[in-house]
DNA sequence: ATTCTTGTTGAATG
DNA sequence: GCATTCAACAAGAA
């Protein structure tokens, strides 16, 4: 379940493996997760080269030297392959060809990815009415953000039109860290409570990029490593629950993240 | 076989 | 209208 880290290591490796050669051609081996025509996408990219990618939020944004961008969301299960294969790895979606032979392979079991064309960065972040890359986070805005909204924590945390690139998992991993119930009501969080939730939210990010690029561990004082019910607490003496916030399962420790 | 998982979208609610 | 909540969707694992 690509969230933000992930995604800024798949940028990685694209960066590595498939720019600054050109398209040969593109196939589509599965129409379902494409959001305009093959025949657009082909058309935009036939013997572009990709200049650089950009991250916002979740999605993977492909600048190319002509007008389009070609944009990626991973779904749940989505990833890139960069081969000289000629055999596309199984769960293939979308195959770019380029002229030296080589293949970026775009695989998705779960087809919950989606590929979009669009005008350019800026025009597809605000189509998608995208908020703030939780990267680019300010303490100023994050508190002004939050000022006035009702509901809880946890939906707003996950809430893309607020901030871009948190999901299920990260947003309880920031509310464990900050000792904070998951459904808490966000007007009665304090201004220290929200602060600590700003700063855990760059803690969390930033550690778990580091460790997705290095391919290593998590520290065990991470509810991720601990997400299961009835697991103990690696804070505290208590044990990780597991509960419903906006539909999604959601695990807190009941000893250290009391409701407000 | 059925239930559960995910993020986004768009509909329903207040 | 707005903010907020919720169901639907997709495929696969258990």
């Amino acid at each position: 379940m690509p969230e933000l880290p992930e995604v800024s290591y798949f940028k990685k490796y694209v960066d590595s493996t498939a720019l600054h050669k050109k398209i040969a051609k593109i196939e589509f081996p599965e129409k379902k997760i494409l959001q305009d025509s093959p025949q657009a996408i082909s058309r935009a990219l036939k013997d572009a080269e990709f200049k650089s990618t950009r991250r916002i939020g979740k999605y993977l944004v492909f600048e190319t030297d002509q007008d389009k961008v070609l944009v990626f969301h991973f779904g749940m299960t989505g990833k890139f392959e960069y081969s000289h294969e000629a055999e596309p790895p199984d769960h293939s979606r979308l195959i770019i060809h380029f002229k030296d032979n080589s293949k970026l392979f775009f695989v998705c079991p779960r087809k919950f990815g989606k590929v979009y064309l669009a005008n350019g960065f800026e025009d597809f972040k605000k189509e998608h009415k995208l908020g703030t890359d939780a990267m680019d986070l300010k303490k100023k805005e994050f508190m002004e953000l939050l000022d006035g909204k009702k509901g809880s924590i946890k939906s707003a945390l996950m809430d893309q039109h607020i901030i871009a690139g948190i999901g299920n998992l990260y947003s309880d991993e920031v509310l464990f860290q900050s000792k904070i119930h998951p459904k808490s009501s966000i007007a009665k969080l304090s201004e220290e409570e929200k602060g600590e939730i700003y700063k855990n939210i760059g803690k969390v990010l930033e550690r778990v990029t580091k460790t997705r690029m290095e391919g290593s561990k998590l520290p065990d004082s991470y509810l991720t490593r601990h997400r299961e019910e009835g697991e103990d607490c690696p804070s505290c003496d208590g044990k990780i629950k597991l509960t419903k916030v906006s539909g999604r399962s959601t695990y807190y420790c009941s000893g250290c993240q009391k409701e407000k």
